[in-house]
DNA sequence: TACAATATAGAACAATCATTCCGAACATGG
DNA sequence: CCATGTTCGGAATGATTGTTCTATATTGTA
């Protein structure tokens, strides 16, 4: 990164070393810790670095508060933990499973132990209220290509947009599915993702939405 | 929670102040930060219950450092991000593309501000600093039941084990492609995701692992 | 070269902050 | 009820820590 590279090398020593300590602390370090550890022992010189490091959007300083200290721009080739990511963790409920066989049951009474925990991101900027994660069972979602194991994360709702990818319960079939979702008006046409099968149209009295896909995790062993 | 709740309500409040002060600041509260929050207008007081907390496993305490104090156990119905043992987003380097007519090209210098938010749980217990992330392009990795535009979370690595899904180069075919890997002694056999599809073997000098891995992101429109 | 901007060093200062001590209030079990 | 352990309040203490000031180098530039 080139706004890295134009740092003086006792500010990129005290990037790392914020970097560093804050991962092994769980704090910031005070200005002497800094001082002592990049071999500066002038602290009205770290002072001047760290002001420096904020004006280059590094760092922010909570004026004289001790360790007063956060980074805010990850850095090469550290940990980077610490920094203050632009993205959120939320807790997802996790509500069980999806089964081919069996419509999506939904849980009234969350267990808020039984949570996954998802970056705001991938909720695709829906009200976390309404989403909810479900593991998938068995290989019947194939032609969605998704797996046995993975973890599908959707929004509450009963309607859904063409093309959205949405969770259907078909009673005719008895089968939950994932397919996409296209409103032809005298049918829905239920499209699979994999591109080499073919779709399936189920009058619309037949065909309830269960949620809508926003986005699949699958996590390899 | 069991324990939690045999907390006394001022150990609880301290607690959930804790977590809110440290994801809006980035760093832990002095003790008469507390004090003032919880309305306990006495510092040696504070001090008390903090080492209470302490006892009971919710906190670390250095002492004679001012904010000295980190939460190692997560709260319920906190933010809990900053808790160390608790999930924590990872900075992945996003490095490219996979693409099926060419090997996985993994540049050096990382640029930090390409970067994809992960949940560490996501790694599998794998050192971040190895870890990169690449996006798919084309629809050649169906049957590993990936497609266009997902996410792969990838280890550094050269070598497998069987069973392990890797990104391979078969420079004999000039592709890319995501498929499990069993090493046969005489051969490799390329193992597709989806089931209905045949294996692949190639010989070993013929099929060179660039990564392992460790999951797959897909995010729906 | 000369001038300005930047970077460094050291020391003194002032505010923040954790620790400690004492005594009182509160609870709990015998 | 008493005895014991726990929790609490307030204040004093001393160490930690950020800020400021002055003076000196270093670098870049006209």
């Amino acid at each position: 990164m080139k706004e890295f590279e134009k740092l003086s090398e006792r500010q990129r020593n005290i990037l790392y070393f914020m970097d560093q300590y804050m991962t092994e602390h769980g704090f910031p370090p005070t200005i002497r810790d800094i001082g002592a550890a990049t071999k500066i022992d002038s602290t009205s010189v770290v002072n001047y670095n760290l002001n420096k490091l904020v004006e280059a959007g590094f760092l922010e300083r909570v004026a004289s508060k001790s360790r007063g200290l956060r980074l805010v721009k990850p850095i090469p080739n550290g940990r980077n933990v610490m920094v203050r990511s632009s993205d959120t963790l939320l807790r997802v409920p996790h509500i069980g499973t999806i089964i081919a066989g069996q419509p999506v049951s939904i849980d009234v009474d969350i267990d808020p132990d039984n949570a996954v925990e998802v970056p705001q991101t991938w909720l695709n900027g829906v009200d976390p209220n309404e989403v909810y994660a479900l593991t998938v069972h068995g290989d019947s979602m194939i032609d969605a290509m998704i797996q046995e194991g993975d973890l599908v994360i959707l929004r509450k709702t009963t309607t859904a947009r063409n093309g959205d990818m949405v969770a259907v319960w078909l009673d005719e079939r008895n089968e939950t599915t994932l397919k996409y979702f296209y409103d032809e008006g005298s049918r829905i046409r239920l499209q699979p993702a994999n591109p080499t099968m073919g779709p399936i149209f189920v009058d619309y009295r037949h065909c309830q939405v269960q949620g809508k896909v926003l986005s699949v995790m699958r996590r390899l062993k």
